[in-house]
DNA sequence: CTTTTGACCTGACAGC
DNA sequence: TGCTGTCAGGTCAAAA
């Protein structure tokens, strides 16, 4: 489900309901996510109050005395506030009960995302640490894209969607922001030029900056933390679109699989 | 080191 | 009404 778009509208949607906060206490119904929900979570983080909330690239950190709850989202998570005492559905994994009669629910079908608590610095943890470049940080820019992808053969969508490289950018925002760039997402990501990067550090950033201004994309599950849906879905250049009409020359969008991924490009627009 | 492949898991939908 | 196959916002580990 989510990327960068995504995960932000739901730090945004939850940020004043959940800073300054205290927990009461946490329910695990279901412990196997992508790792195992740890079994000591409440006595962890009952009574600590979250000081903070933070995205870096596709995880959530909820910042904490002495340590970090950390969450991601995976294919299908959702976080949302409800009452206490709403009746749990089917996939409702994990509840943090705050103080005021409010629970940040985790919902995740697929249990492809986690939930964990990091001790100490979270920037150290194993997961956070070999992420690479924030799309919004003034670092990321057509010359960093150009020196990281120097000696690399790897398709440029592929390359997009390595988190080692920039975070926050999955299957559709990478296939978006290649047509904006007017690059083919099969050229190898080493034999693409500086201009070139130059111009795709800039459709990856105003891709993004589109779509957290529609609220993200709802394809199936996705909503915000108040339940609301997001619409990008509705303004995509290519994603979704095989067959349909280029946007800006008419020829039909394509449908391309790398790897297990369905990408979507303009063959006109595109090289 | 890079690249490729498979694995994890459930639900929705198409086609027979 | 099944059943089977394919696909879906991710990313990690192992093999080549």
């Amino acid at each position: 489900m989510p990327e960068l778009p995504e995960v932000e509208t739901t730090r945004r949607g939850l940020l004043p309901h959940v800073v300054g906060r205290r927990v009461d206490g946490v329910v695990v119904r279901d412990a196997r996510l992508r790792w195992p929900v740890p079994a000591d979570l409440d006595r962890t983080l009952r009574g600590k109050r979250i000081t903070g909330l933070r995205r870096r690239g596709k995880y959530l950190v909820f910042d904490c005395p002495h340590g970090h709850l950390l969450v991601h989202l995976g294919m299908s998570g959702r976080l949302s506030l409800v009452p206490d005492g709403t009746p749990a559905r089917r996939h409702d994994h994990v509840d943090v009960q705050l103080e005021g009669h409010t629970t940040l629910r985790l919902t995740d079908p697929r249990r492809f995302g986690a939930c964990l608590w990091l001790e100490g610095d979270a920037e150290d943890h194993a997961l956070l640490r070999h992420l690479g470049l924030e799309p919004f940080d003034p670092a990321f820019d057509g010359a960093a894209l150009h020196r990281l992808s120097r000696g690399r053969s790897t398709a440029i969508k592929h390359f997009l969607m390595d988190a080692r490289i920039v975070t926050g950018v999955g299957n559709i925002y990478a296939s978006e922001a290649l047509f904006h760039a007017g690059i083919h997402p099969s050229r190898p990501a080493g034999r693409i030029s500086r201009a070139r990067y130059d111009r795709l550090a800039e459709a990856i950033r105003a891709t993004l900056e589109r779509a957290l201004a529609a609220g993200g994309t709802t394809l199936r599950d996705f909503a915000a933390a108040d339940g609301s849906l997001g619409h990008f879905q509705s303004q995509t250049a290519v994603y979704g679109r095989e067959g349909e009409p280029c946007r800006a020359c008419r020829a039909p969008i394509r449908l391309l699989r790398q790897g297990q991924r369905s990408t979507y490009y303009c063959p006109r627009c595109q090289r």
